[in-house]
DNA sequence: CGGACAATTGATCTACCTCAAAATTGGTGG
DNA sequence: CCACCAATTTTGAGGTAGATCAATTGTCCG
């Protein structure tokens, strides 16, 4: 199950970065032309884990990934999900013994980019190293995001904010849009992430429903009434500073 | 109010930076003589607000500021505490408009330094970029573990974990040692901070005090039993990514 | 068809919230 | 040194959002 790296494969992570920042041909073009490893997962499988020191980051290619501590007594916090394009290691570049656990949660390709590619890169183009940076800032606010949302929101308005920008990140590269997007989590999975029981996602999931929000089964979700969802949530896409302007 | 730069007050920098990172004489030199303008401001004023976009970053000499975001019906969620070193608004260098405020605590002293100065140095200097990317790095690190205390921990599990963070971090740029750190927070302080109501973070307060775990009192938070407070808050310190070895 | 996993339901419980008042503290001016 | 004010902490009573536990149903898939 291991390839050798195409350019193909690198241009997902050519257009997530240029979500954020804008590149000229040169470093598009240096961009392409990291080597890289592709492999291929089953879902549930740990990509990085807890006190790992890795010495090659992962870009996802397709499929689905989060990022996720377990504390005592199995309580699982996740603080991320990743897509096609997501480099969800990055910081492993400059922080040496990473913290937390990475997973798929689908089947899922993934690439895997020496530090050393990535370091003589962002020597090279600090354009690029901008937008590696300005990336990582990106994940700080919506990990301050998530945190007003599990401090200081209501269960339902945090499902709610929590849509709308998943619908958001994911037009912005193209793997969304009419207002219907991929989301191939459980219930278990978005409590993790909410901070939420299973049973609650549950139980807001079908008030959502039933408000005509939106509709959510066979990995798809589906957003029915986008003003109202933004409305209840008081959502403000600020937060995610991406380039192309968002859809109304 | 105003008095041009000198370099003492910038060291504040080069101790929190070194907390983190290691340096040659040439980089603390460069980063000594940034140019920076000083000013001291009462408790509660803002710094930077919510849509801004500044053109200088805030280094923290003296006293206390935090970030925070207000949601509708006045509900405040801070995201992180300042101390004297740190530059809590860094990230404007590379997202221009900020999507949080950030404010003083306590009468603080804050010298501005000009985004073009820290551009150019981070240009000159890549050893020196590299540590302002690991500080915002770090900080996320910071930020997933707030995640974790908001969703997955009791709150007297949070708070513990708070306090032996805030510990660890002010002892590894001088301000604290001996089990005993300034923390001139109000309850409803804390309360923001950890997703709580500031009556709940008063009843946990006497509960850690009525279990010998702590002392908090004038400002100061003196911690009786660091082992047991470790213990019941799993506190691991690896997230703080400290290069000084914290004390046991 | 059977097995595994995910979603749903029901019943009960509790950690934490809200509201409101009282006590304490720290600073200030007389 | 005391009286007073504002801010903060503390206490009490009652309420509720969301947790937990355990069963049932639905769905996918080989």
């Amino acid at each position: 199950m291991l390839s050798t790296s195409n350019n193909h494969a690198i241009a997902m992570l050519v257009r997530k970065l240029e979500s954020i920042a804008t590149f000229c041909d040169d470093e598009r073009q240096a961009i392409l032309s990291l080597p890289a490893k592709t492999r291929v997962l089953q879902p549930g499988q740990d990509l990085v884990r807890d006190s790992d020191r890795p010495s090659q980051c992962c870009l996802i290619l397709n499929g689905w990934a989060c990022r996720y501590k377990i504390i005592g007594g199995g309580k699982r916090q996740i603080f991320s999900f990743h897509v096609a394009g997501d480099i969800p290691d990055l910081q492993s570049l400059h922080i040496h013994t990473v913290d937390h656990s990475l997973a798929t949660l689908t089947e899922a390709t993934v690439a895997f980019i020496p530090h050393e590619s990535l370091r003589d890169l962002t020597a090279r183009f600090p354009g690029i190293a901008a937008a590696f940076w300005r990336d990582t800032l990106i994940e700080a606010a919506i990990f301050r995001e998530w945190m007003v949302g599990m401090g200081r929101r209501s269960a339902y308005e945090h499902v709610a904010h929590l849509f709308c920008e998943m619908y958001l990140k994911l037009q912005a590269v193209g793997l969304a849009g009419n207002y219907r997007c991929p989301l191939p989590l459980t219930q278990v999975d978005l409590g993790d992430a909410l901070g939420l029981s299973n049973v609650h996602v549950n139980r807001v999931l079908q008030e959502m429903r039933r408000r005509k929000l939106i509709s959510l089964h066979g990995g798809t979700l589906v957003i029915e009434a986008w003003d109202e969802l933004n409305r209840v949530s008081e959502f403000d896409p600020t937060y995610l500073h991406l380039e192309t302007r968002a859809a109304a």
